[in-house]
This record gives C-alpha cells, structure tokens and sequence, in this order.
RNA sequence: GGGUAGGUAGCGAAGUGGUUAAACGCAACAGACUGUAAAUCUGUCGACUCUGUCUUCGGAGGUUCGAAUCCUCCCCUACCCA
C-alpha cells in the first residue's frame, strides 16, 4: 500500500480542523510509523442511530474521515446501537425513544446508507457496539467505571454547568462516555473523529486506550456547523438542518436561505476541496456593473472573500448548486436553480409537481387540502382558504364550501407560496 | 423515608372560583416586501356540521349555579434533609 508523503497528509488531515490532540507531532509519529510499515491507520468515528437523518453537520467530519481513506487509512464507522437501546436521556426531560434491537440494526444501516454519499462504502469498516458492549457484564462495568474518577467527569463543560446549576445528571450519563471509550479499547484504533462537541468523550476513550494497555489514539475535532438560520448548531430537531436526503429543491433553497455571514463557512466545509476552484471560477464577480457588458474573459478566480463581498447572490448561487450537485447530481442541481428561480422569481409554477389522484368527480376544497396533506385539519385547511392562500390553476378560492371539480385533466393547486399539487380523477365520470 | 417546589396548548411561560380556548415569548403557517425559504412588517395559530357548538390546563373523583383555579386520592418531575 502505497501513502502519499507524511508532511501531504499532515496538510490534507489539518485543514478544517479545530484541534488535533493532545498534539499534532503524535498523529505526525503515527502517520510516519504507517508510513514506513505500510500499515494503514484505523479511523474511527461513532454514530449515532437514534437520529438517521443526516444533515450537513454531520458531513463535516464524515468528510474528514473520507479524506483519510483517499489517503489509504482504514474508516471504521461505528453504529452505537447499543447505547441507542438504552436511550441516552441526557439533555432535560427529553425521553429519548428506546430503540429496540432491529430498530436501531435498522437506523444503523440507514446511516450507513447515507452516509455513503460521503463515504467510499467499499472501503468502509462497519462495527455495531452491541458486539461487545453487549457481552459485558455487570462486573466489567464496575472495573470499567473504577478508571474513572467523578472529578474527572465532572471536568467536562456540560457536566460541570449542570451540576453547579443543581440540574440532574443520572449516573448512566457518567456511563454514556465510558461506553463510548470501550469502542476504542475494543478497536485499538489510532484516531477517532468528532465534532469540538465530542472532545470530552474522544479524551475519555483516549485515556481508557491507556489504561487498557494500548496506545492512545489521536482525536481530531471538526467544527460545528450552524444551521441555517446561522445562529444555533445545525440539527433536525431545531428545524434548521439541511439534510442528504431533502430533494434538490428544497436542498437549493434552504442552502440560499442561510444568512451571508455563513456562505464562508457552508463553502469552506462543504464543498469537496478540489471542486472549489471550479465553483469560485463559475461566479462573475460584478454581475452587478452592467449585465450586458462582458468585462474580460480572462479574469483569475477571484478570492471567496472578495465574492462573498461583492458578489454574495452570486456566490450563494454557485454554493447552493454545488452541494445539491454533490448529493444529488449536476443535473439536478441545474434543475433545482430553474425551478427556483421559476418560482420566485418569475412566480410560477414548477415544472414537476407530484400527482394525486382520486376516485371521485369532485371535492369540497376543504377536504381537498387535507387529503394532500396540505392542512393539517379542517381548521387549519380554513384557515389557509381565508388567508387567501389557495389557488386552483391560478384562481384564488374565496369560499370555503368551494367544491373544486376533478378531471383527468389534472389542476394544480397551490396552498402557500411554495406548496404545489396536481390533483386529478383515476376516471371519468 | 421526611420536606419543599412543580406538572397549563408543539416548546417555554402567565393565570390561582365567573367575557379564559386560556396573556406573553419562541416555533409553525399565511400575506406584504426582498437577491433568498434571510431580515422586517401584518395576520393566523384546539377541534368541528364555524356569526355557533364541542373538548382541553398530569390522572381519577368531589365541592359549587359556575373550576386550570377549592377539597380528596393517585401518578410523574426537580431540589433539599436523611
């Protein structure tokens, strides 16, 4: 097996991380060592099955991990399936839902799956801890919770501000870190992933490796990305999340929907390195000082600072149609930039609009909208009817009793600004 | 085991016998505006057979003309003392 030069992957393995510990000069002596063996290093990362919709903040360290294995090292994904059985409540009285074993099996693999759009699947190692976390028995849990001291829990931020604001920590909460450690004894792996969230947990299963008699592995931490609303982290819970399985439409919107200050970061953590030179040679940097005047065809690739500056529609533009191109494919991406730009700019609507049909000549409006799912009740589908939000091929519904009459001709109705439906009968009547 | 404070609509949080379907904030939805699904402004935001009716304030009973508000029992959560 053949690696690129140590110093090649220092700088490939550096670039967008938060901090490399307890130093780089370790990871240096690992990568040297792999290097003179030829002897891949062994990527860790852990997810978590409780949650399989992944997002782009996840994405920032899958990346991370997909650039090791372009390096030659082995990725080791880690479903905690076991920890997901439990039911981590950490948090406030959130009850996380108890996963049973096939539920979280199956969330395993949905990760997986999606994951796979970052990973290379064929090269990835996947590992469930109810192997081994499950074997263990009440007495390995003690000795396990013996190299750990509660001061030394109670080291970590989160901990730390719960107990002095008198919140409850439950004592399985002190176990969520220890498990977690267990996966790297049990791996002997030399480097896992997280985001700066992670730090403390990755140090715990560093410092178990220790105690355990192995060597400790480095742990690198990403950044976390904010959401799209640019303030909190980016979650699904928090609506603000952008996720691999949205489709190209919604994908390109909600990417243009973050606020300017966050185009540096979405593009810096993102966009696949070698696509960025690409993406940034796509923008005109004055599209703004006369449109119809081609200024220079030879211009360099401006700097992303000075897009970002001069150019932020533009740039958000390229950026958006390039993370849908990623998850999706240029194609669509294209696609998804005429759909949008056809409905707001030119307000119409979009080109495909999913079909429903139904067995009957006609419907009230009302149960119309909630046979689409466009209301959630009668109230509600009201509601939207006063609010002057309904059309039906570009009439306004004024009544609410309205009954719309179906055909196999289909209609299209839109409920909102951005909610498209064609209805249609299944026959003639 | 003892004590204290609580459990209110998706969340947070007022209300402590009578215009209370329940203030307010967030989220959500709609409209206007916009390079944007951002920001801002405006409206809506329990359900229904909708100018009215019905069901909600941890659960079950009870007091009362009338209860989220008072009483009893139960369940749950947090903290303090042991």
């Amino acid at each position: 097996m053949l690696f690129p030069g140590v110093q090649e992957q220092l700088d490939i393995i550096e670039r967008n991380t938060v901090e490399i510990l307890s130093n780089k000069e370790e990871l240096e002596k690992k990568l040297t060592y792999s290097f003179q063996s030829g002897k891949p290093l062994k990527i860790k990362f852990g997810a978590d099955p409780s949650r399989p919709d992944l997002h782009l903040g996840h994405s920032v360290v899958l990346r991370k991990l997909r650039e090791f294995q372009d390096l030659g090292h082995e990725a080791i994904l880690i479903i905690g399936d076991f920890t997901a059985m439990i039911g981590d409540p950490s948090g406030k009285s959130k009850t996380r839902p108890q996963l049973s074993a096939e539920e979280a099996r199956e969330n395993g693999l949905s990760y997986f799956e999606q994951a796979a759009k970052i990973l290379d699947a064929e090269k990835t190692t996947i590992c469930y801890n109810s192997d081994w976390l499950g074997k263990m028995s009440f007495a390995d849990v003690i000795k396990l919770s013996s190299h750990y001291t509660v001061a030394r829990m109670l080291e970590r931020d989160d901990f730390e501000r719960r107990y002095r604001g008198q919140e409850p920590i439950s004592v399985h909460e002190f176990l969520y870190p220890l498990a977690q450690g267990m996966d790297s004894v049990h791996l002997k792996n030399d480097v896992e992933l997280g985001g700066t969230d992670q730090k403390f947990n990755l140090l715990v299963g560093r410092d178990l490796q220790r105690e355990y008699g192995i060597a400790p592995q480095v742990c690198i931490t990403m950044p976390i990305l904010a959401g799209t609303e640019g303030k909190e982290k980016m979650s699904k819970s928090l609506g603000n999340a952008i996720c691999f399985n949205d489709t190209p439409a919604d994908m390109y919107g909600k990417v243009l929907s973050i606020p300017d200050i966050l185009i540096q970061d979405y593009f810096n953590f993102l966009v696949i390195e070698k696509q960025k030179p690409s993406i940034l040679g796509t923008i005109n940097p004055s599209p703004t000082a006369g449109s119809h005047i081609e200024m220079s065809t030879t211009v360099m690739p401006a700097s992303l600072e000075d897009l970002i500056k001069n150019a932020p529609r533009e740039t958000k533009r390229a950026l958006a149609k390039g993370i849908v191109a990623q998850y999706h494919s240029p194609e669509k991406a294209e696609e998804a930039e005429l759909q949008f730009d056809q409905l707001f700019i030119h307000k119409k609507a979009p080109e495909h609009i999913e079909l429903f049909e139904f067995d009957a000549p006609s419907m009230p409006i009302i149960d119309l909208l909630m046979a689409l799912g466009a209301a959630a009740s009668k109230s509600d589908a009201r509601r939207m009817i006063q609010q002057k939000s309904v059309l039906v091929d570009e009439r306004k519904i004024e009544e609410i009793a309205e009954c719309i009459e179906l055909s196999i001709e289909p209609k299209i109705i839109k409920a909102g600004k951005r909610r498209f439906f064609k209805v249609a009968t299944r026959k003639s009547f």
